[in-house]
Parts: C-alpha cells; sequence; structure tokens
DNA sequence: TATGAATGAGACTTCATTCAT
DNA sequence: GATGAATGAAGTCTCATTCAT
C-alpha cells in the first residue's frame, strides 16, 4: 500500500535530528531530553535555552548542536518520541481478539488506552501543544499516522464502508477525542473522571451511528 | 445567580488593557489589534515584534505601552474581542424558536453557525493556539463562559438532567467540537464540507444520548 | 546631467546607517567610528568584534545597534568618510588657476595631494582593502563617483576627446595609481619618496600620451 | 646572487603545507585545493569552512589538517600555485628573441599575457584580494619574487639604469599594472578590452620614459 | 499625556581545531 | 597514518520595556 510508506516516510523525511549509534553519545542525547522535557514542561519551551539545557544534562553546548541543528528540533524528537509511544499502543489494538469485543467494550479499551498513555506522561501536553504552534507540520505528519492506524483497526472490525468513511471517521476521532483527553489532564480528578465517560460516550455513539449492527 | 456573576468578573478581572474613550485613542488601539492580528497570523505571535506592530500601525511604540501593559496583553485583548463576538453569537440561539427546533435541526444550526464564525474570522486559530500556550487562564476563562452560555441552552431545551451533565455536556461540545471546527479551516474544501457533516453527526448522537425524547 | 545625478544617489542607496541629530547621539557615533577604526587597522576588521567596540565607545551594544545594523555599517560609514573626504579633495582642483597649469605640474599637483591624503590618513589602507572584499559594491559606488569627477576635470583642461575617453583615462588613474598610492604607505621612507616619483612619471606620460599640445 | 636566493628561500620559509609524495594522498590534497577554490570564490574566505571543504572534497576533517596546519594554510596554498603559474609565465619572455623586440610590440606581449593569465584564472582576484587581507607576508613574498624577474628581463633589454631603477620600475609595473589586470576581469567584454589598450598604453609610455633609445 | 531613544541581558549558533581511538 | 566526534569560547544581534523629556 503506497500511502501508507508514503505518510511513513514524510514523517521521517521531516526528521530533523541524529540519532547515534555509539552508547555515549546514545546517554548523552537521552540526557539532553529528559533534560529539556523537564524544562519545556516547567519553564515553557521559549523560557527554557539551549544553554540551560546542555548544562544541567552536562553536555558541552556544541555536543547538543551537533545532534540537534536548532532548539526545536529537541521539540521536535521529543514529539516524536511521545508520537512513537503513542503510534505503538494503537498497533497492540490490531489483534483478533480486541477487534472481536462488543463495539461498547472495544471504545472503552481505546479511550482507557489512550488516558493511561497520558496520565503516564504528565507534561507531554505542554510538549504537544507547543509542537502544534512552532511545527505545526510534524504534527500533521504524525497525526497522519495515527489516523491512518486507527481508519485500518476500524476496517478490520468491519469493512462495510468506504475508504474515504474510514478516514473521516479516524480523523475526528484522532484529533477531537485526542484533545479532550488533554483537556481532561489539566481538570480536578473527579471532572477528569466524569471527562472520561463522556469521551467514551461520545466515540461510542459516533461509532455506533456507522457501525449500527454490532450492538454495544 | 452568584456562579454566573462569578465566571463573568473572573474574566473581566483577568482583562489587562484599557479601553479609551477619545475617538483618537481608540481610533489607534484599534489600529494597533488590527495590525497585531495580521502579524500574530502571518509570522506567529513571538515573531512579531512590539516595535514593529507599533510601527506599522503608525503609532509610537510608548503610545501602545500606555494602553498594553505587555506584549501578551495585546494577544489577550485580541481573544477576548473574538470570544466575545462568539459569545455573542451563543446568545442569538437563546430563542424559543430555535429551542423548540428538532434535535437534528437544532445541532445543524449550532454546527453551521459556528463554522460560518470561524470561516468569517480565519486566522483566529492562530490565535487561540497561542492563548492557550501564552494565557491558558484567559482561555479558560473564555471558555468557561461559553460552556455556561450552550449548558443554559441546552437546560432550556430540557431540564430533565442534573447541573453538572449539562456542564459536562457543554464542556465537551465546546472543546471538542471547537477544535474540529478550527481544524477544518486548515483543510481542502471538500474534506471541510466533510468534516462538517461529521461534527453534526458527533454532536447530534452525542445529544441524543442524553435528550432520547427528542427525535430528529 | 542625470548620469551625475544618478552615481550619487547609488551610493547613498547603499547608505545603511543613521547620523543622529542631536548632539548627544551624534558624539556616540563618532566615539563609535573612531574606536571602529582604529580596531579595524590594529586588529583586523574580523578580529574586531562588535562587543569591543561599544565597550571601548562607552556606549551599550544595543545603542551600537541603534546606529548600525550590522557590524558591515560600521565599515562602510567609514569607508563613507573617507570618500567623501577624497572626493571634497578633487574638488578643489575645479579651479581656473590649476585648470591652466602646464600638464607636468598639474599632475604633479594632483600626485601630491593624493599622497597627502593618504599620509594623513593612515590605516585607511586597511579600511579600503576590506571594504573592497567585503562590500565590493560600496568601493564600487565611491570609485565611480571619483573617476566622474576626474574625468570632468580632465575635459576642462582639454575637451578634443570623446566622453568615453575621459572615462576610461580617469578610471586606469583612479584605481591603478590608487592602488600605488596604497602601496606606498607600507613602503620604508626613501623607496616611498622614490614611488611617489614613479607615480607622477606615469601618470603624466600617460596624460602626455593624450594631451600632447600641453607641454610639460 | 646572493639577493635570489634569499628572496625565493623566504618564499620558500612561509610555505606551511606539505605536498604529499603518495599518489592517493596527492590527489586527495589537490581535491581540497579544488574545492577550497570553488567555496573560496563563491562565497568568500571567511564563510566558507574547512568542514564544508572537507565534506564536498570527501576527505576527513583530520584527514585535511594533515596537510594543512590551518584555514590560512590553505589559502595560501592556493595562493601560491598561482603566483608560480604567474612567475613562469614571465619566465618565458626571457628569450634573446623576445628581449629584441620593440618596445611597443615588447610591452604589447607582456600584457597580453597577463591578461591571458588572468582570463584562465578566473575567481583568482577573490583570492590574491584575501591573501592580501589576510596573509600580507605572503603576498609581499610572491610579488617581490614577481618584481625580481620583472626587473631581470628589463636589465636584459637595457642595461643602462641602476639597479634601483629596475626594482622601482618593476614594482610599479607589477603592482598597478597587476592591479588593473583584476579590475578589467569584472568589466563588460568592451570596456574590458578598451581597458586592456589603456594598460598597453599606460606601461608603453611609462617604459620609454626610461628607455627612449628604443623606437615603438 | 505622549514620545521614542536607550538599554543590556542573554538568545541561539558557529567553527577551527584537537586527540582518543 | 587516518578518522570524525567532541569542544566551548565567542560571535552577532534582538527586543520587551523604561523613563527622561
Amino acid at each position: 500500500m503506497p500511502k501508507k510508506i508514503l505518510e511513513k516516510s514524510s514523517k521521517e523525511a521531516l526528521r530533523r535530528w541524529r540519532k547515534p549509534k555509539q552508547a555515549r553519545s546514545l546517554a548523552r542525547v537521552n540526557r539532553i531530553l529528559d533534560v529539556a522535557e523537564t524544562m519545556f514542561i516547567e519553564q515553557g519551551y521559549s523560557a527554557a535555552t539551549t544553554k540551560a539545557i546542555a548544562a544541567q544534562a552536562e553536555v558541552p553546548i556544541g555536543t547538543l548542536y551537533q545532534f540537534f541543528p536548532d532548539k526545536a528540533a529537541i521539540l521536535q524528537a521529543l514529539a516524536e518520541q511521545y508520537y512513537d509511544l503513542l503510534q505503538a499502543q494503537f498497533k497492540t489494538f490490531d489483534s483478533d481478539e480486541i477487534v472481536q469485543l462488543p463495539l461498547k467494550n472495544y471504545v472503552e479499551q481505546i479511550v482507557e488506552m489512550v488516558d493511561q498513555f497520558f496520565a503516564e506522561h504528565p507534561g507531554q501536553y505542554a510538549i504537544f501543544m507547543e509542537v502544534q504552534v512552532t511545527l505545526p507540520e510534524v504534527e500533521e505528519a504524525a497525526d497522519a499516522e495515527l489516523i491512518q492506524t486507527l481508519a485500518e483497526l476500524l476496517r478490520r472490525r468491519d469493512d462495510s464502508l468506504q475508504a474515504e468513511d474510514y478516514e473521516a471517521i479516524a480523523f475526528v476521532t484522532v484529533k477531537a477525542i485526542g484533545n479532550l483527553h488533554w483537556l481532561s489532564l489539566g481538570q480536578p480528578p473527579q471532572f477528569r473522571q466524569r471527562l472520561l465517560e463522556e469521551i467514551k460516550r461520545l466515540t461510542f455513539h459516533y461509532f455506533q451511528s456507522y457501525f449500527p449492527g454490532k450492538l454495544s
């Protein structure tokens, strides 16, 4: 399927940082990313300086710039990491067992998986937000991949629709539901729980309108 | 209702810029806002300098700082303008005529109203995005107002639910559906149209799950 | 004569620095230029840093950048100053008295004037050299002006030649003879004196070949 | 003649790069020089980085530094190559046949030889200019050699003058006439041709003033 | 009240050169 | 000898904001 390959390469074509192979360098790059993540979250992207990141990571500034051509590339690397992780999570739904679940359970599982992902990576919100403003093309490419994957999953459940339908459904689900998940992170626990239920409800009824046969 | 007043004042308490009364000053402030809007959209918030905004608006930089305490206040003023406009649009749905429409039509009308609003104010996406990152508390306050208004509207259609239900529904609708609207702006016309249909579908089935009595 | 006007404006169009009107600012700009001149001569253009120039001139770096958009603009301002001075010197030859001198004396006077100019502004060599490498278009425009002026002077002595002849002669004189003058600056005094005589000889015989009537 | 030997060794004493003997290394050094030449001309000396030169020449940066102790040494090697070539051209004039030509033809031949040399090595202007600023001692040594050679040639035509006269004449000729040749390169073809005639005229009348016996 | 010149900390980034492998 | 990752001082320039006039 050329499309999928295309999407993938489009995302990879955007990559602007070098992942080193030697152990020592890899550790350094990881240290830079860890420090940058913390700083971006705590003080915001523009308040975090490359100098401070390098200092905190105990890496000479020149070394930082050997792996990342500019500050934005650090943000990008961070975003890519997360997107890859989320993408991997979605891929785990590609099993017969899950595909055969009743729609209601299916939706619940997906929503809870995403929720857990966000819960495990707090502060990612800040990073995604910043990426949206600073590197919209990176977000675009990553979302496109996620949308493709979800479209594929839905088709596996029920392939009675047109290709474009799957894409539209997946687009709406990834974008709107994703947005709600992010937002839920900033809410007080009780409302956050309620929001989770709403997300499930929203998604379930939306899916059900397309796949009426599968009862909840 | 103390709550409403509180919300309102919370938003007003955040206002950090002065709306002048003299005609000349008012014209200057408007010129600043117009120029700033264009620049924020075209070059991004941080690339637009206060000096450049003042110069283009043909206003001395010192004067700019007499109305806006800092750069963020300009962004804030812009965001408030838009939120007030959107809020006013929502208020127009507070008529018996509209409240009595079948749910399907009701949803269609709301969605189309919002769509038209975004279509008429392109580039606002960039501003809302930036506000979310730079002035989250402003966005929070403004959204809270919008959510209150929508919750009120829904209660007028059917007041069988709990107060907290209305709030949750309105929250989800404003946030997720708002997000989809923004995103639709950047899409090619055909997909944009399809997206509009999806928004209607998503919203309708979500509302219907709460208000089953009202048939489409 | 449109050409002259064109040349002039072409040079002015290149000006990239602001000459302030207030006394205090003017003094600051002059201090910057003085310091920069010394540093460019003593350590070379690229070794002289804007930070050091500002510090030595006791001016905040930001102030320096308010008058000069970048480092090259300082070099340019310095070069323009010198070119204007040299140009003014040439203009002093535009008198009946001088025009009527025998060719030999005429050449002597011009060569000595230029020599004196260079002697009074040592270190300018370094600046002209650097301009030639860094801002060739500035040197071009300035030389063009000088060439025009000299062509005019020669025509006043004897207008029997074609316009293009005057231009060619003036070009050769300004460029080659100018070059020799610069070079003479770096020579030991005795050889420098000899060189001066050679410049006169070279120029005289060259001019004489075009204006044979005027005896030496 | 000890003087000549001294000059020669002074130039060689300045040489700071190693010409390898092995074929592979020689090829690499040549590739470095070719690439550096192009880059120096196209982007200027300081904009061309050693890393970029090495990369383009497909030579590891460490290897580059094995042949050239620093960046300036590459510029120097390039300049030396050219100077050697030009020097060799001058040496071809050391034949009885040429020495016996009438002065006018003699000058014409020299000027045309130099012109051809510059025409065949465009972009050398940029390199000579840069050498003058960055490595004045190298230029000095090379020019001294050229001047010696020309002085020698002139003495062979007519040895009635003092040693110091030959030196002065050769100095003027090499420097001023050389400068005009460089400048002619950047001119439009027609004016360039005219300039060539002017160079001949300038040189011829200058020489003639010293050697009146030899008729044109 | 209106102005805009002045400020200066600090941002990002570069690059010649070294030296451990 | 060959390699190229690592270094870090130092460079140029920006810009929100102030405050004397």
